[in-house]
DNA sequence: GTCTATAGGCGGATAGAC
DNA sequence: GTCTATCCGCCTATAGAC
């Protein structure tokens, strides 16, 4: 990319990486082919291969990134000192906003990771299990603190997350609700299934970081 | 009657599309090929044509097949004279269960039906929108008749609906809960969620129809 | 950094023998 | 009803010119 243009957007391999993320959540990894890409980016497929070495190197890239960003956010979260339900509610929040917003990404996060190469598939499962395990200790702790009423947690977890993944496959734009209209509704019904009556008690803070 | 549960030893053509429903839900229609299906099923690639005439044929069968199954069994439910709170109950645990139990199909059902051909495809969102609609409208009564607090029908039954879908993609047999275990914990979590304090007023029938 | 050209394989699907 | 043999197109990926 030459000096002499305005700065007409991203560099080329961040345009592939993106389109490549919304080719891959609307057509699936094995739907969409190199040739798709190439198009939607503007270029001819040889020239991905110049950022690129292989389509498999795009998928693991961008579940990389996601998973290099939204761990964090969440264990920060986690770690306030405030209600275990008032912590699960943020980080409901903030996991469907996010999943929503960034749809292309959390897609190849959560539906399309499972078709990385054998080499990779291992490490993502460990790294996406921890992830995962954030909302599952939240809900335990809210358990043991009286927060939730007594169940099985993994099965709450399954629920919940379940719930998030949905956001991203359900959500249309033309339906006018907003992401974070969609992530506090969300962690309202996760909050209230899982026991808590009133939730003027929980300190939701802000859905949006 | 068709025969959803792998019948010991039956025809061809029904064991085919058994075999191509786990093959498109663990490695999803495009990543599913004729040959993968040839040798499941045990017979050549070009055995599969003589019964059936293509593989946009083979996932229409299966989706048509599970289109005509599940919206009797919900309507049945919503048409019962209980409470709204106790018919999503057994819908939910319906819905859930099966899921489960027959997810090869219930996932091209849910998730892979986005392949089915643009001749197809229109038909069958409408379909499936109805179907969704009944899960939403159940919410609507139980709104309207006090059983649950008031909220948006359309995001509530995004995320009931959502969490269901997950059960299929997380459950994971060796992990030793039973299809009724999770369709009840579900649908407990989803009635909660709604806003019913104390699940004891629900009669929720049987997990199991 | 982008292009043209092409390799090499696998995809869905068909023809026709038995 | 299943087989062998085959067509043809699209796939990922590479070679090499500019």
């Amino acid at each position: 990319m030459t000096h002499l243009d305005a700065p007409p957007g991203l560099e080329t391999a961040e345009r592939i990486l993106h389109e490549a993320a919304a080719l891959f959540r609307t057509k699936s990894f094995n739907g969409a082919s190199m040739q798709d890409l190439a198009t939607a980016v503007g270029i001819t497929k040889s020239s991905l291969y110049h950022h690129y070495p292989s389509k498999q190197a795009l998928l693991a890239e961008i579940v990389e990134v996601t998973m290099s960003r939204m761990p964090p956010l969440v264990a920060e979260i986690a770690a306030l000192d405030i209600p275990a339900a008032s912590r699960l509610h943020r980080a409901i929040a903030l996991h469907t906003a996010e999943s929503i917003r960034e749809r292309d990404y959390l897609a190849c996060f959560s539906e399309e990771s499972r078709y990385l190469s054998p080499a990779f598939i291992g490490l993502h499962r460990e790294k996406k299990d921890r992830y995962e395990a954030l909302f599952q200790q939240l809900i335990e702790d809210g358990i043991d603190s009286g927060d939730f009423v007594a169940q099985d947690p993994s099965l709450a977890a399954m629920a919940v997350l379940g719930m998030c993944d949905g956001a991203i496959r359900r959500y249309r734009p033309e339906d006018g609700y907003s992401p974070d209209d969609i992530a506090t509704a969300f962690a309202n019904a996760a909050i209230r299934g899982l026991g808590v009556h009133d939730l003027e008690q929980i300190d939701a803070g802000e859905a949006t970081p």
